[in-house]
RNA sequence: CGGGGUGUGGCGCAGCCUGGUAGCGCACCUGCUUUGGGAGCAGGGGGCCGGAGGUUCGAAUCCUCUCACCCCGACCA
């Protein structure tokens, strides 16, 4: 392809309201525009790569066994009814009405429609398993899109289904999606952790997630690592063992009031009576589904929303105002305590039935009590692991014997893989005939390979200063020919040549045949990021010669013009 | 939804406070020169200043409403 034949508008400045590097490097280099907040062009070079990454997807999908289909975009919101999402993930539905005033729904995943197909098409576990995928834009209307293709309100994605007869028949349909993930994302030359995750509202007994791994501003995740052992978990989920447990055999000391003037926040707390956090035990007010909950953790850890949401069973949780802790503890906010708390059921966190005599906040302003106990002092309704896990804390898979310490790091998710059980079955009435002939519902997979995201997060991964650095199985080419001067004839010819015995050798090559200055060519191809680049200058075109040099390294090789085709297949083997 | 901010030519911005009819850099067009890391000179095109209403002799500028977009938070792949 030569430049002036497709369409690469490359711009010196990045838009303004561009904040990642990757967002700005596609903006830049020509690969989106923005139509709507959230909603983006591909352009040609964009088209490529995604083609590029889906038909890497499909062809992993097909060989381990999923069937490619495609289901509508648009779904009546009745089978989200049915299922009973419609009020759960509400919230971030895009939703229509057409003209006779039914209210459609842009489909953001599709556990309700391909279980719609299934029910009463699948009737005998003879006909199990089955999984059934398709690759196509999704739509999320999004609290608030933001850094480009992470968090559009249309994205392209490659969802799958599976259907099981029975657990065992599941776990190895889902063992075969996490295998095709990891050569997907091998082929694309992105190195990808498999993380426990949360199952948020797509519900079901488990899922994961798979994280490319980066340093810079894109990591939206934090996934803790053990090091000594391969356990590996999102933050939503991470657990550990307390590398400093309290002592099990203190005494419980007399409860005590103390005046605690202005003292609110833990530093402050912990300062004035020089005692250290842990000794402390922070209650936090929430709102959960409108009913007021007091939550104790210790006060050196940090409260985890995902996992208080999942062990209240809410839907809704929010942290109280000012206004509501003032009016359910009777003092500012800092002095909430459980002793004598009347309005809101206490939960406590795991790590705080171990502990004795710790200092909790009086529900009066400026004091605080000492030595509080749980089971003399104050009661709890409910317990279970509230917190978050911390960087060198213990492993909960190694931690016990080899003293694994769990450390943290940031990344993106571009794959999920989601245990779905029976939830969508059981509620959408989609069941099939066993062999011993009583009718049960299916067991079900859901699996997720974002694809824009992916493109996105390869270039979050891979960049410099200079622009993108594509992996060579996803660069939408993988040769850029940049003659310094195509209105040279030699340097015309030559370029000419090698374009033409390049693409016969079956290289994708882009040749840039603009009038433009050297200089700008160059920084263009870095910008742009194909894999390789030749350049053809007249200097050592003299000699006979053409320069083949790696995006991603320094060194250059000069080559005899005739070489083209030999050095390039070599370079390319070497590169990711 | 709460808090903060921005809308001026394709992109990046100045002008607004203190009203007088729009400017800079890049990009674009023409010509000449230039050609190994974002050229030089000369000439040129393009903006009803997000929209509506108001104040005023006069509004990019002041006031009201509205729309869009961005950032922080909650939420989320």
């Amino acid at each position: 392809m030569k430049w002036t034949h497709t369409y690469i508008p490359t711009l010196r400045d990045a838009p303004a309201d561009a904040e990642l590097i990757s967002h700005q490097l596609l903006l830049r280099a020509g690969y989106i525009r923005r139509l709507a907040a959230g909603v983006y062009i591909y352009l040609p070079l964009m088209q490529r790569t995604l083609r590029k990454f889906s038909q890497i997807v499909r062809e992993e999908m097909d060989a381990a066994g999923a069937i490619e289909i495609t289901m509508p975009v648009l779904a009546p919101s009745a089978v989200w009814k049915k299922s009973g999402r419609y009020d759960t993930v509400g919230h971030i539905q895009m939703r229509l009405k057409d003209r006779g005033k039914r209210e459609m729904i842009l489909g953001g995943t599709h556990e309700e429609v391909v279980t719609t197909l299934i029910t009463g098409e699948l009737k005998s576990y003879r006909q199990l398993p089955i999984n059934l995928y398709q690759i196509q834009a999704k739509f999320r209307d999004e609290i608030r899109p933001r850094f480009g293709l992470l968090r559009a309100r249309e994205f392209i994605m490659k969802d799958a289904y599976t259907f099981d007869a029975d657990q065992e028949s599941h776990s190895k349909s889902y063992q075969k999606m996490v295998e095709a993930y990891f050569k997907v994302f091998e082929r694309a030359g992105l190195d990808t952790k498999k993380v426990e995750a949360d199952t948020g509202d797509m519900g079901g007994e488990g899922a994961h997630e798979f994280m490319v791994i980066v340093d810079t501003a894109g990591g939206e995740d934090t996934v803790f690592f053990c090091n000594k052992c391969d356990y590996a978990a999102n933050v939503e989920r991470a657990t550990f063992r307390d590398s400093t447990p309290p002592d099990p055999d203190e005494k419980e000391l007399p409860l005590e009031k103390i005046e605690t003037p202005g003292a609110s926040t833990i530093e402050q707390v912990t300062g004035f009576l020089k005692v250290d956090a842990r000794k402390l035990a922070k209650t936090l007010i929430y709102k959960a589904d409108g009913e007021m909950v007091a939550v104790m953790i210790r006060g050196d850890r940090e409260l985890n929303e995902v996992k208080l949401k999942n062990h209240l069973g809410a839907k809704e949780l929010e942290m109280a105002g000012p206004e509501m802790v003032e009016k359910l503890t009777g003092a500012p906010v800092g002095f909430a305590g459980p002793v004598g708390l009347k309005g809101a059921k206490i939960h406590i966190d795991n790590e705080l039935a171990l502990l004795k005599n710790f200092i909790v906040g009086a529900n009066e302003n400026d004091s605080h009590y000492l030595n509080a106990n749980l089971g003399r002092d104050f009661e709890s309704v409910g317990q279970g692991d509230l917190i978050s896990a911390s960087d060198g804390e213990l492993c909960p898979a190694c931690g016990a014997e080899s003293g694994g310490k769990l450390w943290s790091k940031r990344g993106i998710e571009v794959g999920n893989t989601f245990m779905l059980g029976t939830k969508y079955s059981k509620s959408m009435d989609a069941k099939f005939l066993g062999a011993d002939g009583k009718q049960q519902p299916f067991i079900m997979g859901s699996y997720g390979i974002g694809i824009t995201r992916t493109a996105q997060a390869a270039i979050e991964r891979y960049h410099d200063d200079k622009g993108i650095i594509w992996p060579k199985a996803i660069a939408p080419y993988l040769v850029e020919i940049v003659p310094l001067n195509y209105e040279d004839e030699k340097l015309r010819a030559a370029a000419d040549k090698v374009y033409s015995e390049l693409t016969s050798a079956g290289f994708d090559v882009l040749l840039d045949d603009r009038p433009e200055r050297a200089g700008v060519k160059l920084n263009d191809a870095d910008l742009i990021g194909l894999p390789i680049r030749v350049t053809i200058g007249a200097k050592s075109l003299k000699e006979g010669k053409i320069e083949i040099k790696a995006r991603s390294e320094s060194e250059m090789i000069l080559a005899s013009l005739e070489d083209s085709v030999l050095v390039v297949r070599k370079m390319l083997e070497k590169l990711r």
